[in-house]
DNA sequence: CCCTATAGGTAGTGTGGCTACATGTAGCAA
DNA sequence: TTGCTACATGTAGCCACACTACCTATAGGG
């Protein structure tokens, strides 16, 4: 896939892999990897940055534990991130429904 | 629709409106709007750089006409143009395949 | 001892759509 | 005749944000 398609797409992203469950970071990256069937492969400058920014904005909280001698910085959503999903997935439905209608040469 | 998620898809926009006709600028803006329900409504400062890119991709030709004494610059798919658009296609198909499968929580 | 996988992080770059602005014609209304 | 709106094209500069490149550190296997 294309290099910065993503863009604008990645918080809808990291909201999506975190809906009902605990993740840390490295295991974000490799969530996505698994549930996009390897076409997504984002390096740790994308997505540590984008975790701090929404925990930042109040969708994301965090704690640190320490797993077999390893730090880890776990993240969870808010509420207000799960209704910042809701939305995110809302504005997916239309980004997809505009473009595609276009692409496949509607109205 | 949030801005700049448009980014990386502009050009899939374009190519798709000239498929099979010729448009103009000021047209194509007035097309992607009328083919989104409104839901596109392009700035000028967006459309022409973007054309003048695709033109010098050589995706797209353009011509000068008059049309009641103004001036437009007509443009048209070539070849490459063709081809180039039905890439975008693909990988519009791929992306969305992708960034929908996370958002709903796939694999 | 080194290499890999695991784990987290920052600094700086570059792209590309955006805002804001500049230019000009045609036509209608006050 | 002045002004406004629609039509029509264009440039300069900004800024968000994902990216590249880099740094640190532990655990475990070869």
């Amino acid at each position: 896939m294309k290099a910065d398609t993503l863009r604008g797409h990645l918080d809808a992203l990291l909201l999506a892999v975190l809906d009902g469950r605990k993740l840390h970071g490295y295991a974000i990256i490799e969530a996505l990897s698994l549930r996009s069937d390897g076409a997504l492969d984002l390096p740790t400058g994308t997505v540590y940055p984008a975790l701090r920014r929404l925990e930042r904005a109040g969708y994301l909280a965090s704690e640190w534990d320490v797993v077999s001698g390893r730090k880890r910085r776990t993240y969870r959503l808010t509420r207000a991130g799960q209704q910042a999903l809701a939305a995110e997935r809302a504005e997916w439905q239309e980004f997809t429904a505009v473009i595609g209608g276009v692409l496949q040469g509607g109205a």
